[in-house]
RNA sequence: CGGGGUGUAGCGUAGCCCGGUUAUCGCGCCUGCUUUGGGAGCAGGAGGUCGCAGGUUCGAAUCCUGCCACCCCGACCA
């Protein structure tokens, strides 16, 4: 067969671009460090979107939008939200555009210079608390529990599809509580609802965990996190949920009157997943024939290729086929029958695999006589032969499966890749040969965070949650250490 | 913003160092026949401001200058 996409072995980021592009998920654009998400790849996202938005509203949760642009005094306000955001951003600084004087197209016209200038949302945090602002007055208005479906702007130097681009959409989640503790319960309850999206829905085994101080969001005092481990051994951050204190009411003076009459400062969260979780998907689970989609996200969960030679011989196909198509949509699997003749069989095999299809089935004349067709499976590539008779029964049950079984995969080769290290010269070593999570004491310290991430590029992915305590020392210094934290390279 | 690289048909490329017929090859596209259970074969055909603007020269894809765009490596990062 000849060889469409390069070899995830040879070189990973070469074969996920082109696995990228190849599968119709996304491109770049003519604008720098913008995609362009292509009607299949947003099929896959909207269906995320569907499951995310549906999870949302069972916590409770309403949608609502803000605006796009944000005046820029709004970002100076909560200091250490300054310092993490101010920088890379798109700014607008005019209003209007006039025809050029040279008759060389538009221009910019100096005379409609913006007096303050806005700032393209690299997040929303600014703009809504000062709306919450007018919101809320008594704690008879809490709590507030809103999720914005928008894009945001981030100025990278770098971008690449999916995993980092200059525009992105995402959801942002933010609420806003009476009380520490429901704020703490809220920031824990969606990190869990992104950790069974991942697990249940994409297939993808994810770590939760606290954030360090120096990983965490500008303005947060806890980051919490979902890290999921990619084929090519680095940690990809899937989703954060960030409890914020009272920094931002503060910043932005949202007081509300309790129960006692007593004025305080309102409890935030915000939280959010983006298109990276796209990348996400892709890297976890597909190989050097393209996209392994897990079932449950898949916009054609099967696909129907016919073998004929002439048209007669299609539409004895057709006969047979059409009833397991109405079969299937019954149950609610998506179907799609591909009978076009511009494509031979091989072609269109190679094609839904590419696309990552997770069931194939395919008739031909030798199935005609024999009442059969031929089932074969994305995920490990393995086809057998089944009778016609209750076919979608069979289909039902081996998209579970597939579900099931991609995710065990990821799940052991995460196992596979998560080592414990004690000195910091293995560390280094298996950072190199090996990749993936490594346990391993740290003393706490930014400090040696930072020489670690100088010395290896390696960073502390998170401080997981169920991490044991464990009487130990610091890798890298020899301190005292209660317990293991992950360190890996990252996206 | 630093350091490196590349611009040749829709896509991927050879040619450039060392200037010289009609700019190479593959994929794709069009036509015809044969094919169709793993990206078909043969025959024919269409398609080019060689990134842009200057310069050197009898002659420039090739040499020189300037500009533009993109990619890679850092800083940044969901």
């Amino acid at each position: 067969m000849a060889k469409v996409l390069t070899s995830r072995s040879e070189n990973y980021s070469q074969w996920y671009n082109d696995l990228v592009i190849k599968a119709d998920l996304a491109e770049n654009s003519a604008v720098r460090g913008c995609m362009i998400i292509k009607p299949y790849g947003y099929a896959i996202w909207e269906k995320m979107q569907a499951v995310l938005d549906q999870k949302f509203k069972e916590t409770g949760h309403q949608n609502a939008y803000f605006p796009l642009l944000i005046p820029k005094s709004f970002l100076s306000k909560e200091a250490d939200h300054v310092e993490g955001f101010a920088k890379e951003c798109a700014v607008v600084t005019h209003y209007r555009l006039k025809n050029d004087p040279n008759g060389r197209g538009v221009i910019v016209d100096p005379e409609a210079q913006l007096e303050e200038e806005l700032i393209i949302r690299p997040t929303s945090e600014t703009i809504i608390w000062n709306t919450y602002k007018n919101w809320i007055q008594s704690y008879r208005d809490l709590p507030i529990l809103c999720n914005q479906w928008a894009n945001v702007m981030r100025w990278e130097m770098r971008t690449r599809l999916f995993l980092r681009t200059a525009e992105f959409l995402w959801q942002e989640g933010h609420t806003a509580h009476a009380t520490k503790q429901e704020a703490l319960d809220e920031t824990e309850q969606m990190i869990k609802v992104y950790a069974d999206f991942a697990e249940k829905w994409m297939g993808v085994p994810v770590v939760q965990g606290f954030k360090t101080e120096s990983e965490r969001f500008a303005g947060a005092l806890d980051t919490y996190c979902i890290e999921a481990l990619m084929q090519d051994g680095k940690a990809l951050q899937a989703g954060t949920s960030h409890f914020l204190g009272q920094n931002f009411a503060k910043a932005f003076d949202v007081k509300f009157a309790n129960k006692e009459g007593k004025e305080d400062y309102v409890w935030a969260t915000s939280w959010g997943v983006s298109t990276r979780l796209m990348g996400a998907l892709i890297m976890a689970h597909s190989d050097d024939h393209g996209l392994v989609l897990p079932p449950k996200l898949a916009p054609i969960q099967v696909v129907i290729v016919p073998i004929y030679r002439k048209a007669d011989e299609l539409s004895r196909i057709a006969e047979k086929v059409n009833p397991i198509v109405e079969k299937l949509r019954a149950k609610g699997i998506s179907v799609k029958f591909d009978d076009s003749d511009n494509r031979k069989p091989g072609w269109k095999f190679a094609e839904y695999e590419l696309k990552g299809v997770p069931l194939r089935l395919a008739m031909g004349s030798r199935d005609l006589e024999n009442g059969t067709v031929e089932l074969a499976r994305r995920d490990t590539l393995t086809k057998e032969t089944v009778n016609v008779e209750g076919v979608e029964d069979v289909i039902e049950k081996l998209l579970e499966e597939i579900q099931e079984s991609i995710y065990n995969k990821a799940l052991n080769y995460r196992a596979e890749h998560t080592t414990k290290v004690d000195s910091y010269e293995e560390f280094k070593e298996l950072l190199e040969t090996k990749g993936g999570f490594f346990l391993a004491h740290w003393d706490g310290t930014a400090e040696t965070e930072e020489k670690v991430k100088n010395e290896t590029k390696a960073t502390i992915r998170c401080i997981p949650f169920d991490s044991p305590e464990e009487e130990g020392t610091c890798m890298v210094t020899g301190k005292p250490s209660k317990r293991r934290v992950i360190f890996a390279k990252a996206y």
